[in-house]
DNA sequence: CTTGCGGTTTAGATTCATTCTAACTCATTA
DNA sequence: TAATGAGTTAGAATGAATCTAAACCGCAAG
């Protein structure tokens, strides 16, 4: 359950921080790790209670402190679904998520270049987007390639 | 400034009401001659304020449980921008929202079915979704075709 | 060293959109 | 006329997120 960052990823995150005027803290290298660890797009709370297993004097506010200074640094997207807790997601390749109306679980889902490029063709001349959010809301079964056609 | 609807909304509105098992009201008129009034994405609060000049008795708590019934129903979508008010839209086609970070507007993208599909197509096996949602931030300029290649 | 500074962290208060509660209205039906 | 039940209403409660002000801490100047 520690959660340490390995040299690779301090050096990635202490890089991105320093581009945005922001240092590099015990705090923030606990809820980097949080995020890293476990891909699951957890909510605040969630990485709140993974962080203080490695850092139990850690408090809620700071937990949102860091999460939107790594949103700011583009290490970080928020991911939001409806009126849920904003969930957050360390994956920086374009992608869609998918949330699963059962278990309630995010799954990333990749965004190839011609999809992308089919979207923003869809944006009357005028519209210029500098994000695009995608999400799918259903239900996931396990898939079974002897059954499938 | 008076919202009513006209004979042919009021039928449809009936209609699809009746199918979910619920009944037209009054105050269901009024809110939902809000909507078609002013294509606009209005909040909540919105509704409520346009909906009080014709209907000053009504209360807030019934304009949340209105647009409650109209999603249930598919009269309407819920339209969510980040962390910010639920917005309503009773645009029934398929579209993608794109919300002018300047001026907070939200314009209607029409979702051809050929992207509907290739976004559907990126899903891996498994997936079965029900709902895709896709939103774009940015800026809009107004569109000179003189001016344009 | 010692002090001051500014960015960071912290606990708790506050905000505010949304949901909940319980009383009331009112059309329909027994 | 009385009972039923869906709908409406005002106000309370909820809870994620933000704000506030004090404490903390690394660092640089004196
Ligand atoms: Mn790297
Ligand atoms: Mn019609
Ligand atoms: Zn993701
Ligand atoms: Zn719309």
């Amino acid at each position: 359950m520690i959660q340490s960052l390995n040299e690779h990823n301090r050096e990635d995150l202490q890089e991105a921080l320093g581009k945005g005027g922001q240092k590099l803290t015990p705090q923030r290298e606990v809820v980097f790790a949080v995020l890293l660890a476990q891909r699951d797009h957890p909510t605040v709370d969630e990485v709140f209670n993974r962080a203080r297993e490695s850092m139990p004097g850690l408090s809620l506010a700071t937990v949102y402190n860091c999460l939107e200074t790594f949103v700011g640094c583009g290490l970080v997207r928020q991911v939001n679904h409806e009126r849920e807790s904003t969930r957050y997601c360390p994956n920086l390749a374009p992608h869609a998520h998918f949330r699963d109306k059962e278990t309630g679980q995010v799954h990333d889902i990749e965004l190839p270049p011609e999809v992308m490029k089919s979207l923003r063709s869809i944006l009357p001349p005028g519209f210029d987007s500098e994000v695009i959010e995608i999400s799918f809301l259903g239900r996931t079964k396990a898939y079974d390639p002897l059954h499938s056609n």
